[in-house]
DNA sequence: CCATTGTGTGAGCAATTACTCAGTAAGCGA
DNA sequence: TCGCTTACTGAGTAATTGCTCACACAATGG
């Protein structure tokens, strides 16, 4: 993506105003000096720039709280990888702070030389990291997905965390060309025999890091709001004990996935408890304790990326 | 490593603190409630974050780059001014992406409401930028050329930098009414006897802010392409490590001028190292990294405009 | 062609933040 | 224990920032 706008305007002011705000520590007075422009504007500059996601904040020092939650994690699910996020204020919306330590996660794996597979599922964290994380030449990276891109209504713009994500790194990238959920068992047989449905669910399976979101199966569950699952079907998941939910494969308080007629339909791959390569959960929020817990307990998840507020909550439920 | 520390460190609060400023953009009197500290204290904590280098601050856009390369210029070279625009497609001509960046560094000067002298030299990115900037009121500031406009053949429209700019700005222009090159030293000096050239000669001597272009000494130097030296002279040059031109002043990599019979000639006014006015740079391209480092090395320029490929090779040549 | 809508702009003002200052407590050597 | 230094604190205040408003200008549509 080569850019070639004659005029150097636009967000391009607003970045450098940004930086000057932010890193050079100027005064929204001097920005406007600098670039010429009324103090105003400097100032609609640098919020726009804050606004665009054109600057972003790292904490570069690991709270001591935060380090000793990730060390009882570590320990007491046995994880490959934990990041524990410091919480915003009371009202703060967890995503915000799981995002930005998500996407420093991710760029771990990107800045490795050897190229890797990348498979990702979905969810709202999920999506909030791809737009955070900060492009580092990385074309020899492969980027899959769980997911089907198909939706019920026949779009395939739904779910665009892997297109993000590649379209940001200028890497090769695989949408599962299939139907979130199939209206029969016979459709999704046929889809899943399609050769290039089947070379995408081999990247899947040997992929070297699989990043997905977790979600609940209570009354406000993703599944439901989404549409991909109807009340009725959520009703009997419930019933059948339904913890949470992971690339809309739904598993009990052990982990155990929970079969269902569903099953025959899903489009997306389900990931298999025990795998060795690293299975990262990108997820936070007080109503997704209890789905987490599960999934890190079933072995469904080897990694976890959450906030304070929830990892000290899924500690306190043993 | 087991941290036992039951109180959190003055840095863990301090961390807090600017994440919840930064990344969550809580005020610091809801900080302070949330900590439960006084909202002084949060203050101090928020800027302590900052002080420590607790919290990283990055741009995530295409301008990053260059607003760190021009930090990194600065701080290598000791610069007054330094400018790096983006690098356009791989075949773009450096000129066009550095004359933008040029032309909005000169309404800098133009903007201010003190009379300004200001002070040109030639070269093609010069000639783009005098074709780019914003004509706003300046009439009182005086235009003034380093450069002799009588060319060999003994017009005097061959360097209309000065004439280019003077015009959009209804400014009062100072030509350097002598040769480009002289044929022997005698004309030259007769030249510089003359009283309305000294009167040019002062005004460049005070001049607020100076322009000049860089030409490269290789064999497709401006020079010999406009055929002010000789394919001999600039053997001869070469012979003794020129690095490159100002105002057709030869030097070396270190920036030290290069002595030669032919000083005696040069209609133009030679810029001494160490000014303390802005001297500003405008060039780039693969050719003339070498050329501009030595003048940067030198103290001949304290200023630059370029584009990030060229100014990545400069730094990169350390 | 004119009215309308919406995007952007500067001014003024309220909210927020940064800084200075004087007071106080803690550490430390005599 | 006293006196000194150092570091930290809160209060008050100056500076900076964010927000709202009314207006201007351009694009859109009747």
């Amino acid at each position: 993506m080569i850019r070639n706008d004659p005029e150097p305007t636009l967000n391009d002011d607003a970045a450098r105003a940004g930086w000057l705000y932010y890193v050079g520590g100027l005064t929204q007075d001097q920005i406007a000096t600098e670039l010429g422009v009324s103090r105003q504007r400097a100032q609609r500059l640098v919020s726009r720039a804050m606004a665009e996601g054109l600057i972003h904040v790292r904490l570069n020092h690991r709270i001591g709280n935060c380090l000793d939650l990730e060390t009882r994690l570590t320990e007491r699910f046995d994880l490959l990888r934990c990041r524990v996020a410091p919480s915003l204020g009371a009202g703060g919306d967890p995503v915000h702070s799981i995002a930005p330590s998500a996407a420093t996660e991710l760029e771990r794996f990107l800045r490795m030389p050897e190229p890797q597979v990348i498979a990702f599922g979905t969810g709202r964290a999920l999506r909030a990291m791809a737009e955070l994380f900060n492009p580092t030449e990385a074309g020899h990276h492969r980027i899959v997905s769980l997911i089907g891109n198909i939706a019920p209504d026949g779009s395939a713009t739904l779910y665009d965390v892997i297109r993000r994500v590649a379209e940001k790194l200028v890497a090769p990238y695989y949408p599962m060309p299939v139907p979130v959920i199939s209206d029969t068992a016979e459709e999704r047989a046929f889809y899943h025999h399609l050769r290039p449905v089947q070379a995408v669910v081999a990247l899947v399976e040997q992929a070297d890091v699989t990043f997905v979101g977790v979600g609940q199966m209570s009354d406000d569950a993703p599944l439901l709001v989404d549409g991909f699952v109807s009340r009725e079907e959520m009703a009997r998941f419930q019933r059948k004990g339904a913890a949470g939910e992971i690339a809309s494969w739904v598993y009990d308080d052990n982990g155990q996935y929970i079969k269902s007629d569903r099953d025959a339909m899903v489009g997306a791959l389900r990931i298999e408890p025990g795998r060795v390569q690293p299975v990262i959960g990108v997820a936070g929020g007080h109503g997704k304790t209890r789905a987490i817990r599960a999934a890190l307990l079933g072995k469904i998840l080897n990694g976890l990326v959450t906030d304070e507020r929830t990892a000290a909550e899924i500690l306190g439920m043993d």
